[in-house]
DNA sequence: TATGAATGAGATTTCATTCAT
DNA sequence: AATGAATGAAATCTCATTCAT
């Protein structure tokens, strides 16, 4: 759980940072030491209990359960439980976008599939922390909450991200839609794979989906 | 296909079915036509309202109101919301696996890259009737409800369909693993389209698609 | 269920009547052998699904499916589920306050004795048909519905038929009151008998009873 | 006793009590002093709608008004109507028990009489607040719901205590069995002459309940 | 005479949020 | 800063009764 909760806890909040990255609740408030902490045990467990069970079926009682703290505390920091959750998707998205411009260049060749290969690997571990996060933007979409903006946001950077690296490596491909695709592709093939629909072989799929990312781009581009 | 949007009086549901194509309020009763008609009413309602706000959002009384009829009359043919979409995710799963089926078999050149695409129109037709049903599954298979079993046994279904296209075009991918990268790449993408995060053109996306998938199946296999 | 069910159908309603002894619906209908058949079977069929589960458990559809017939059918012959049972009742109490008057003259020695068995015999298999109609009078009483009236008049007919008994064999006894205590003590004890909560011995049971009546009226008078 | 009707404040459930005796949403959390006051408040509250208007006529509504809170605080404490009632049952059958144990033994004489006598005073005036309740396994024994077994259980225990008394007075009666019959006499004498089915002198019911029950089993005894 | 279908008032239950200490 | 208790709006579900054929 490192990553998602890092960040805060090491700064507080950023200086001078846009509204939406600190909870509403806490806006204008000094936190303290124990005030920090307290922050990061919701957040922790949010995380945890999300993952569990999903946005829908998490009730406050049990992420406050779950932190071993009250109903009270809870509204202290975060003003509902959709809060809470923009509070934690922020954190991801500021994750998957760092990731997204991290990106190998498309190249040829072994250690060109090498790299997407690692890439991957990266991915697959952060997603394996935050998919439910993820996931549940999925749902938000569809009710054009806030969330829908912060999840499409990020598809956006992403996307943006992956296709300054295709346009160079496939002339001929429309490189916002092959980013696109590239996203779905291994946005939901580590969906599939972690969900154990269809467990398989780790590696496998990694190479698989390396090797397939490579020659859906550059294959293409060899016509 | 009929089911999910057309009121398909005259077919109702498979007669003679086994005891999962039926909701649970309606096991063991005898539906006259009429009967038949109002159920009906019910399924293409949740199918509608569903679509436009998503699983968790709908409440039964949405529902009723979309098919002009009562609660009473609701709990008569279902037993709850979820043995609703049950029923309509049911539905769904027939006529994606009876789709899986249709997949084209690979091959090389303009012919092959142009069946595939038929095949993504199609695909795209069903999603964009079918789609929240399927992403419902999603939220879903988080909690491990019986939806996860339809859903999953779906995807298994249709990920052997499409394996046992791939293995002799490409029989140094794992088969298994290249569907399910496939699924995941078709769904994702006719998703994120879909739902308009990255609108584009239509055409473009699918001509992208193709390729991309004939690529990776056959581009690798080349080597 | 014999003597429960007979007196209707052999007589159909008897003529002149007062009003509580047809169920409402019924009144002023003219009713053919196929109706007198119908609403014999809901009869029976509601007093074996009240044995079983109670009245307030009892719904309508249970009574309808027992009697294998139709919600509509039933509101024919019976203007509620209450009506069905006030039916039932007035069956029930017919019987009963008979079998009160047949209640032997007490009488010392092992003759007096034998003839009290005797009568509880005939108590406890009248009871057995019809204990569940006489326990939810019990219920009745509580909120005082029309059920009560029954029950109370039954109760105080019983009553009445004892004390004419009790009278002669006990003159320092207030007659009431000690009839009272023999329709408790074999009304109870039947049903407790009967529950199972102390299974025990019936015949064991029917002994003690006879003895026990026996001794309370004839032993105290002896004083 | 105090736990029916009296506020009871300072004495509340007692402290470390099996898991029988706390109503199952209670179960785990501490209570406060607040808490517990409210908790018994709902008690009370259930224990007069309860006698007034019976079981099944309550409404959970009936329940939190008489106790001036809201339903959710209801649910806080009891899952539902049924574990309310489970609660007042376990206090009743425990008031119950221990007066069981308190029937004086037999004996002959004005003496004899005079303690019967006495033990049936106090056993109608906690009939009297406690009835409904006591009633209420009645309806709830046709249905093998739990408060069966604890209705059960509570005959059985009434029920072997007086047979430990009646044993050495009347050696040639089966104990289990006659003290049942006093368990049924004096319950539901008192039934009837509480509720009024039977108006009379309690008085008068009490003195001839007295010597009933003393001819009865020593009256047997003699011969 | 019979029936399957429909109704809707009313009951139960949940849970995000606020209160009082 | 923290907490246990309270709230009530809103959702789900039931079932006696009526309707239409």
């Amino acid at each position: 759980m490192a990553a998602v909760t890092q960040p805060a806890e090491s700064a507080g909040p950023p200086e001078g940072s846009g509204s939406d990255l600190v909870p509403a609740a806490a806006q204008g408030r000094e936190l303290r030491a124990r005030g920090r902490r307290t922050m990061r045990r919701l957040l922790d467990a949010g995380a945890a209990v999300f993952a569990e069970r999903g946005y829908h079926a998490v009730r406050v009682d049990d992420v406050v359960k779950a932190a071993r703290t009250s109903h009270g505390t809870f509204y202290l920091y975060f003003t509902s439980k959709e809060d809470l959750f923009r509070a934690l998707a922020v954190e991801v998205a500021t994750e998957m976008t760092a990731l997204a411009g991290e990106f190998p260049p498309f190249a040829d060749g072994p250690e060109g599939r090498a790299a997407i290969r690692e890439w991957l690997v990266r991915f697959t571990e952060l997603y394996e922390r935050a998919g439910p996060v993820i996931r549940t933007w999925t749902e938000a979409e569809i009710s054009d909450s806030e969330f829908g903006r912060i999840g499409g946001g990020l598809v956006g950077e992403f996307t943006a991200r992956l296709a300054a690296r295709i346009r160079p490596a496939a002339p001929d491909l429309d490189p916002m839609v092959a980013a696109m695709a590239v996203v779905a592709l291994v946005e939901r093939t580590t969906y599939l794979s972690l969900t154990g629909t269809r467990p398989g072989d780790r590696d496998k799929t990694l190479d698989t989906l390396a090797t397939a990312i490579q020659a859906g781009i550059r294959g293409t581009a060899r016509r």
